[in-house]
DNA sequence: GTCTTCGTGGATACACCGTACGGTAGTGAC
DNA sequence: GTCACTACCGTACGGTGTATCCACGAAGAC
């Protein structure tokens, strides 16, 4: 079977999702296909032109939720789809927001969220679904970026409390002992673990209810 | 004069603001201080942990701000001076949301934000508190890592509209010429190019109206 | 059949990276 | 003087992305 951009990408993907971004390097694809090294640059001019091949990928994915009649239901799925996707893959947050995503998979993605966007109420003109889609990608590129280190901190410490309290301990609760961060203390040690979705979808709502709602700057 | 972590972070930072992330590289900076390479190992376990001393460095200079009596005022002081620090040193960015920040001058931010946070009307309990500053931390990392990113693009395409056709032109008014994706076409061609900073404002204050309005979920 | 051409696949090489290791020189204790 | 110990640093290893060069095999010309 012949080599593809589509094959590499999928391999390339398999072992990001595996070892992580930096763990993730031309040779070890190669090696994984049963080629020399050098071959993958008859597909790819890059590696970062490799690692847009496997974003787009994943755009292709959450382009397929469709749209929907209604605005927000759209644009809903799509951010709950992004955040699914970053979740499966976490290489994917580490990449997002980081250059720019102009696959054609990720322009379907911006479309659908523009066109929505373009119909909620309170947007209107080009200037305000300008910014009203700055503030929905700036809040879903931050919190699913928050999300997945949370979540690579927790399982690198232990999931739970005690392991986490033995490794990132020491430094934290020295740090917090010294009373200078009483509300941090406070949300260290009182706060209840959230569910992590349900914040996701509470604060993407308060983002849509702003959006709307706000009148003209 | 003798080495020291400080002298080290600043040095790592004039060269991560010259050249960038990538171009930072341990030996780079052990030449510039005129010493070998392993001579920094005795200040810094890791390259990792030379990049969080780098990042509470800057959180140092946003904590300068201080705090205000109004609860607001602090807030958006605090996520301006984060948007213009991540300018002033673009590889901030890159490493916001990132990994956690817990470094003194971070903390330091954070029980800022989170005492103002708590002060807000409608933030009521602490799980209150918790998503607050969850969309508040995810808006900004979000709104700066995008800001920086498209900054960088235009730098590299250059300024001025016609380099920027001539060079992301030929692939992305391909794309847009397809008719696949109208709303983006006419935000391309159609829209202005707002003031960043404004755009910023804008969308922070909608992010915060919401925290303060929005009813318990 | 023989020779030439050509394009594709692969090996080798280079510069650079983070970091482990071993030695060495200098200082203080007895 | 001798020894122990510490602070320092040069060298080396395994890895990376990528440029260059080469060998080989198939296709066509005569």
């Amino acid at each position: 079977m012949p080599l593809s951009r589509e094959k590499i990408a999928a391999t390339a993907i398999r072992l990001a999702d595996a070892h992580g971004l930096d763990g993730l390097s031309l040779r070890k694809i190669a090696k994984e296909l049963g080629v020399g090294p050098m071959r993958l640059y008859d597909y790819v001019t890059n590696r970062s032109e490799l690692l847009d091949l496997m974003v787009d990928v994943v755009y292709a994915r959450i382009a397929d939720v469709g749209q929907h009649s209604e605005w927000r239901s759209t644009v809903l799925t799509i951010a709950q789809a992004t955040r699914e996707a970053a979740l499966e893959h976490e290489w994917f947050a580490d990449l997002l927001g980081g250059r720019p995503h102009l696959g054609p998979h990720a322009l379907a993605v911006g479309e659908a969220n523009a066109a929505a966007l373009s119909e909620a109420p309170g947007v209107r003109g080009i200037d305000d679904l300008q910014r009203a889609l700055g503030a929905l990608n700036a809040f879903i590129i931050g919190a699913v970026r928050r999300e997945v280190t949370e979540r690579r901190t927790a399982r690198s410490t232990g999931t739970d409390e005690a392991a986490f309290q033995a490794s990132r301990g020491p430094y934290l609760t020295r740090m917090l002992k010294t009373g200078r961060y009483p509300t941090i203390a406070r949300l260290v040690i009182d706060g209840a673990h959230l569910n992590a979705e349900e914040t996701f979808n509470h604060n993407l709502a308060l983002v849509l209810d702003g959006i709307t709602s706000r009148p003209r700057a």
